[in-house]
DNA sequence: TAGAGATTCGAACGAACGTTCGGTCAGCTC
DNA sequence: GAGCTGACCGAACGTTCGTTCGAATCTCTA
């Protein structure tokens, strides 16, 4: 992968609080600071946040261990600016793509091809994003955390909208994360050789998925319990056997 | 959670290599290194491997740091033994399950049952099932991944019996994979407060999974493209659209 | 009750960790 | 050419890491 592409560095984005120039053209810190954070992305990704040591990280790069951090005070930061920037990207390209659209299993499949697009164009970053999902603590965690639950949002709003629609009866929530589970899950063994690209994927998956929500909610309820081992593990209680009613702030809570 | 329940340390089960009596009752190493793995997996779930230190342990489980060692001989195997011991009793469990039933939809709904029950009832082996996935390297990693491969090989399975005896179109991987998505992103998110147990959430998610592969194949080809961004990144290929036959080894590979 | 083996621990090992300090050097301004 | 600034680095800081060693204590058997 070419380094600082704008994959990965759109120009402007104001990368370090330091020196954040959002509307003037990309300068030397910058290229230096996006190539950096590549190399991050990399080695987050190959040996996982904890396990990635900043000699690691010296090594790859090419630089001094203590000048690596003339462009980031501290090796979480390295993680928050990896994670934000992915994350805003991702929202960013959704919200443009989905202006012009008003169907809703439409909707739905360009969320589906924005996120698998971005994931395929970018597996480092996006392993790093959700693997470390619960890395960040405190004030760089909750940043994240609330970038994230926007997107979650926006999603949920669009599984909505194609409930009411087509008058259907399915849990939210449930196929929000089961969605969410199927495009997350991909990082772990996409193959380029062998599987489709993006937008391939995005057609089989959104038909997986379009066609299990529209078909679900008409397939009858529990008519017979599982089988307990013989060993005995079938206790199983009896509460909500199906979908409760909660508030929008648990459902999403972190 | 109770310690060394029969959940966590069925009766006999060889946990270590040094003293592996299978067919004699539990003693009193037995009962220790369970405890120990108990609160190896909460710390390693909460922390990750590389994130969690021994004198975590240590003080977790409060033995002393050397006193650990009598047990085990390293990070290395606490981490092998948690992952081995929750991927052959999902194995061994579903084999049992399987025997007695032939239709290839309840077939998968049995799978899906008994992966859900053993997440939600051990949830934090589960996690660090699949959040270590590639942590284990040499022997060790490479036993896990037999384990792993004959799991989705039986999965997979299930998917092409259905279907031939349906005769649909999907493909295997493609949908072996998204389903695994579904089930294994739910460590991330099930709140026992406010979602189903696993005999409702096996419900909507076998639902949402079986009505997707059933319905998918008749959907139309591509008839569309998805606009590219104004910023320009519509640079997908048109190379494999849609599936493509590929060798059962490289399938699976992992 | 003597002895053996299982169990446990305090203290320490060397290595690796993230970070900092004091400095060099090139390029720029006045 | 003196002075300043940004870029970068070698060497070290103090801490924590996984693991080991030798000894102490407990349990059971002979």
């Amino acid at each position: 992968m070419a380094l600082a592409t704008p994959e990965i560095r759109p120009a402007g984005f104001p990368l370090n609080g330091r020196k954040a120039k959002p509307d003037l053209p990309e300068n030397d810190f910058d290229r230096r600071m996006a190539m950096v954070l590549e190399h991050a992305s990399r080695i987050f990704c190959e040996k996982g946040y904890e396990g990635a040591s900043m000699r690691d990280l010296s090594r790859a790069s090419g630089m001094s261990l203590a000048g690596l951090y003339h462009y980031f005070e501290s090796k979480e930061e390295l993680l928050y600016l990896i994670q934000k920037h992915a994350f805003t990207t991702i929202v960013e390209r959704l919200r443009q793509r989905l202006a012009g659209c008003t169907g809703p299993e439409e909707r739905i499949r360009i969320f589906i091809h924005n996120h698998l697009e971005y994931s395929l164009a970018n597996k480092e970053a996006m392993k790093v994003l959700v693997h470390e999902d619960d890395t960040l603590k405190n004030d760089r965690g909750a940043e994240i955390a609330t970038i994230k639950r926007e997107y979650y949002r926006i999603c949920l709003g669009l599984l909505e909208e194609l409930r009411r629609v087509k008058g259907l009866q399915f849990s939210g929530r449930l196929a929000l994360l089961s969605l969410f589970g199927m495009v997350n899950w991909i990082y772990t063994w996409h193959n380029p050789r062998i599987d489709p690209v993006a937008v391939g994927l995005a057609k089989q998956m959104g038909d997986i998925f379009l066609q299990g929500v529209l078909h679900a909610s008409k397939t009858k309820p529990l008519n017979h319990t599982f089988a307990p081992l013989s060993a005995g593990s079938g206790r199983e209680g009896t509460r909500r056997k199906t979908t409760v009613k909660t508030s929008r702030k648990e459902e999403l809570a972190r």
